[in-house]
RNA sequence: UGGGGCGUCGGCAAGCGGUAAGCCAUCAGGUUUUGGUCCUGACAUUCGGGGGUUCGAAUCCUCCCGCCCCAGCCA
């Protein structure tokens, strides 16, 4: 288990220097498990990921275990549309969960723990309302005051938690409080809340239960049973923690009293052979992700969602897992960010050229590569005979012969970038202009001899000759050309559409806006610019849905897994753009 | 100004008393049939600030400053 006997690996993250520690410690007996929790109320997005890839990527590590396990005890926030994509989402980011269980699951033994509180005098049913609850917490300066019900009999508590179970109260009459210290400095530790009735339908458990437990009840309980190790959340959890110790010390605690569980020796013999019984779990809290130009709240991400401002979770322009995977994102870029940006306690807002620049690498090796005009041009070769037509075997990835060559079709008439002309050109432009020589790409040398302007000033056709002696696209003379361009034959282009995503807000910190306004306000109405008048060579024509691959010279795309049909209607997104140095150039002057 | 955390390059982030890793971004070159990729080089005498301990401090002590979290019967 230790190839690093000198302790920490250099780089390493705190949680694994922790992991080491308890280790060589035999804390666990060289156990490893931990969990990744998340509550079925919405999509994973990318905060999410982090999350993944250090609970799951630790158990990789350390040859641990990491359960997906479903937080749901919140009936009337959660639904099964969720646990569906989230096991998606996992599953495509390419974890393996060792178990997948639900809190629900734990509801019986769950229940069974608070009447064990009761009995241990650590719980009890107060009567007050919701109001007068918060009023008698105090604030952060004061300490709260106790409850009338406090001290209410083991009995009388166990009667009344018997009787909400059963479904004899109304939400919101009475509540299950531990019983810890309403003076705390800690607020979280002013008697919280245990379980609450609810009378709502579950989306696993259905009316079987009418009160339902709390999540600090749940989670530290949650992760004894599984004999969770390392449970490892994000940093606002770090005031929880001395609740999340409370729960399970107390539930150590009452498993030493066999005699408490006297009508239930059973669920007592369950729970004492936990593994988590003697080696219990402890809490450890790392920073949330935040990435610029983009929000990350759940909350937030609905609202996108439901007021329409994106077309769904999984609009490209989406943080989500699957507004990324959407987006053409890689689940090994993903990773790769995640692995990148590391894992701290120190609040942090990554910027977004990060991940673009992890979706590029792995892109670039592995996307092959064809050509398409977005928006198009006429270039007639004058000199090329109508009836004429060449066939060009062009490698499908420049570095990688593995990937094969297609065949693409060369006639008098091409369509070629509108950007890659200009009538004016300036010294640093290397494109096409009157009397410039450029190359088309794998093709031939061709020259600038005209072109034709309509009313408006828009180019509208561009000819040009070309030199027969440079087909392949290379001079045995040795002259050189200072550009390359890409073309489609007009006769054999295969129309298609392509979707330009850019930022979906206007800031870098949408989280963070003026006073009287809200992130809303600050979406960029132009995050997307849909071109239906692409020309794209006919390699294309059938290429599968969800298919990564790049336009030469002009960005990575991915045909859209819900509109894009072979055959019938080509759907691009756009999921990157190459780097453009003659972008800076032409900014910076 | 109750409690809990955090402050190292423009953005992430190592560092754990021995004299500031790495990545992204940026800039400057080279290669190139993608102005892509790739390659080379530059980029913190300084670690929020002030004192102190020490031969030696980003690392220890101390005071100060700044930012984040907590008063759901949400998670």
């Amino acid at each position: 288990m230790s190839n690093k006997p000198d302790g920490p690996e250099k780089g390493k993250d705190f949680i694994r220097t922790i992991i080491d520690k308890d280790n060589e410690a035999d804390k666990y007996g060289g156990r490893v498990h931990t969990r990744f929790p998340p509550e079925p109320n919405g999509y994973l997005h990318i905060g999410h990921a982090k999350s993944i890839c250090l609970n799951f990527g630790v158990a990789r590590d350390y040859q641990g275990k990491c359960n997906l396990r479903f937080d749901d005890t919140n009936p009337t926030k959660e639904d099964v549309e969720y646990v569906d994509s989230i096991r998606e989402d996992v599953k495509w980011l390419g974890f393996t969960w060792n178990a997948n269980p639900f809190a629900s699951d734990y509801f019986e033994k769950l229940y069974f723990i608070a009447e064990l509180f009761i009995k241990m005098g650590k719980a009890y049913v107060d009567h007050q309302s919701a109001d007068e609850i918060r009023e008698n917490r105090g604030t952060l300066k004061e300490p709260g005051t106790n409850s009338p019900y406090r001290d209410r009999p083991v009995e009388e508590n166990l009667d009344l938690l018997r009787k909400m179970r059963a479904g004899a109260m109304k939400d919101g009459e009475c509540i299950l409080r531990a019983k810890i210290d309403m003076a705390a400095p800690n607020i979280m530790l002013r008697d919280p809340a245990l379980y609450r009735i609810k009378h709502a339908t579950h989306h696993r458990t259905g009316d079987t239960w009418c009160i339902y437990p709390m999540y600090d009840f749940t989670h530290g309980l949650s992760d004894a049973i599984e004999g969770i190790t390392h449970s490892i959340c994000t940093l606002e959890f770090e005031n929880n923690r001395p609740l999340y110790n409370w729960c399970v010390d107390t539930l150590m605690e009452g498993l030493r009293q066999p005699e408490l569980f006297d009508e239930n020796a059973a669920i007592y013999n369950e729970l004492a052979a936990l593994p988590g019984f003697n080696q219990r779990p402890y809490q450890y809290e790392f920073a949330r992700l935040n990435i610029t130009g983009t929000v990350l709240s759940k909350r937030k991400l609905i609202q996108l969602v439901q007021e329409g401002h994106v077309s769904g979770w999984d609009d490209p322009r989406m943080p989500t897992i699957c507004g990324f995977r959407r987006r053409g994102y890689t689940p090994e870029s993903l990773r790769d960010f995640c692995d990148r940006i590391g894992v701290a306690k120190a609040d942090s807002t990554v910027e977004f050229a990060m991940l673009e620049h992890c979706v590029r690498q792995d892109l670039n090796e592995r996307a092959p590569r064809y050509l398409g005009v977005m928006d198009p041009v006429r270039l007639v070769i004058e000199n090329y005979p109508e009836d004429q037509m060449d066939e060009f075997t062009m490698p499908l990835h420049p570095e990688d012969e593995s990937y094969g060559k297609r065949t693409v079709p060369f006639t008098r008439e091409l369509w070629i970038e509108r950007a890659d002309f200009m009538e004016e050109p300036p010294k640093k432009f290397f494109r096409m202009g009157p009397g410039r020589e450029v190359r088309l790409r794998f093709a031939y040398y061709v020259t600038c001899t005209g072109f034709d302007k309509d009313a408006d000033g828009n180019i509208t056709e561009i000819r040009a000759t070309y030199d027969p002696a440079t087909k392949g696209g290379w001079s045995e003379d040795g002259r050189k050309v200072k550009g390359t361009l890409h073309w489609v034959s007009i006769p054999h282009a295969v129309q298609a559409e392509m979707r330009n995503y850019g930022n979906l807000f206007t800031t870098d910190n949408p989280n963070s806006v003026e006073e009287g306004k809200t992130f809303i306000d600050y979406i960029n109405p132009d995050s997307v610019e849909v071109l239906d008048t692409c020309w794209v060579e006919p390699a294309l024509a059938d290429m599968a849905p969800g298919t990564n691959f790049q336009f030469e010279r002009t960005g990575y795309y991915c045909a859209d897994t819900k509109d894009h049909k072979p055959g019938e209607k080509l759907v691009f997104n756009r999921t990157a753009t190459l780097r453009d140095s003659w972008a800076k150039i032409q900014k910076n002057g």
